[in-house]
DNA sequence: CGTGTAATTGAGGATGATCAACCAAGGTGG
DNA sequence: CCACCTTGGTTGATCATCCTCAATTACACG
């Protein structure tokens, strides 16, 4: 989750040779915290990569002003809106939730550029099958109850990186549960002593304690 | 679904330029309906590619002897195992489902392969992403009633292609639910006239009844 | 025609969603 | 600096849903 500075070193910037004088066909862009990138639906023209910050993915929500449940969360590294080279619009829609910087690019000029450079789709490739692996066990992390998964879930280590400091409402979407409910279950971890809870903070206290709360063997 | 026969117009074949007198780096092998092509947590040292059959991927489950949760189905152009490309293990295990023709290669030779050959990663993002992007909307189907989520898969049409003739267990894990709550909904929806059901056979009957009870506006 | 496996049906109980009230914290304006 | 309002999080009570366990039925197989 560290952020990526500059084209040397960018995944992208590297299979593009920006190290050699050559040009990397994406560019930077900004979006403040709560800003959508794109919603499902929409005609799917461009492609993304994240630089910095993190965008969580959602489902169109059945009202069209609320969201829907948030199902992933993107961090630098990350490829966003890949789906327009199989489909002609986007499958979820992309928010900042916090301020983020990425690099976008026409799906024209990626696939262009994909054609061009030897190691191109092999560097996209390689993003696309990580986020398939990262988002593989959250979904079978999908049975269980409630407790046992945000068990599961503190043991990955998700709340200190991406997830920390942001709204418990889309940690509770993205663990498949209401917000009342994560709240209930944090709260059960914490009467065990495998965590401390605050308003606005997790800390685990006791990693046993939690794996027990997991049911791992 | 339709079975890859040879190797020209497979896409791993046609990125390998076999038209043209090159060699394919991967090799034809059969399974049998029910074998396994591989587990979760063995090391990850080979990729397949499907040209013929169905092959469920599941998450390994408590006990060693029982099949962990069916959580998506993978038929003829699709790649198993990618997960080698950025991790030591496969995250989840192939159960071929109907007898399987696949081609394996090993990891090494993949990655010779995808350097070596200028089309070969871009098939293969292709493929990898394809698969993410039908996998997508059945997680987003994770909530929502049983019956709901039935009607959605039956909407879907997953039942005519690859799931047709498959064991209901399954279905039901696929779905989320136990087969009694599978058998419940179905029985439920044929009760309103949306389907017939058998032991071995759903019938759609009433689409529109069906897409209501699906609960799609 | 038995036998075994998978699908169904039924009853009971645990779990999480829902609705509502309450509480903490931050920001704003007086 | 403090009342006020807004937002997000917690707690409580109720209820529908689905899981579990058990018994029964359908179907394929030898």
């Amino acid at each position: 989750m560290t952020p990526i500075t500059n084209c040397v070193g960018c995944p992208v910037g590297d299979a593009s040779n920006v190290g050699e004088g050559d040009r990397c066909p994406m560019t930077d862009r900004r979006w403040k915290s709560g800003a959508m990138l794109f919603s499902a639906g929409e005609p799917a023209s461009a492609v993304w990569f994240v630089k910095k910050g993190t965008v969580v993915l959602s489902k169109p929500a059945d009202q069209p002003d609320a969201d829907g449940i948030t199902w992933a969360v993107r961090g630098p590294g990350a490829f966003l809106g890949l789906e327009a080279l199989v489909r002609d619009t986007y499958v979820d829609s992309a928010r900042a939730v916090t301020d983020v910087c990425a690099c976008v690019t026409s799906l024209r000029e990626l696939e262009a550029w994909l054609d061009r450079k030897h190691t191109a789709a092999r560097a996209v490739l390689q993003c696309a099958v990580q986020a398939q692996v990262d988002d593989s066990p959250r979904r079978a992390s999908a049975d269980g109850s409630a407790v046992r998964r945000v068990a599961e879930w503190l043991l990955d280590g998700g709340h200190e990186q991406e997830w920390h400091g942001l709204p418990r409402r889309l940690v509770a979407g993205f663990l498949g549960m209401q917000p009342e409910t994560l709240s209930r279950a944090l709260a059960s971890l914490a009467t065990i002593g495998a965590v401390e809870v605050t308003r606005r903070s997790i800390t685990v206290t006791n990693r046993n304690t939690l794996t027990q709360a997991a049911g791992r063997h």
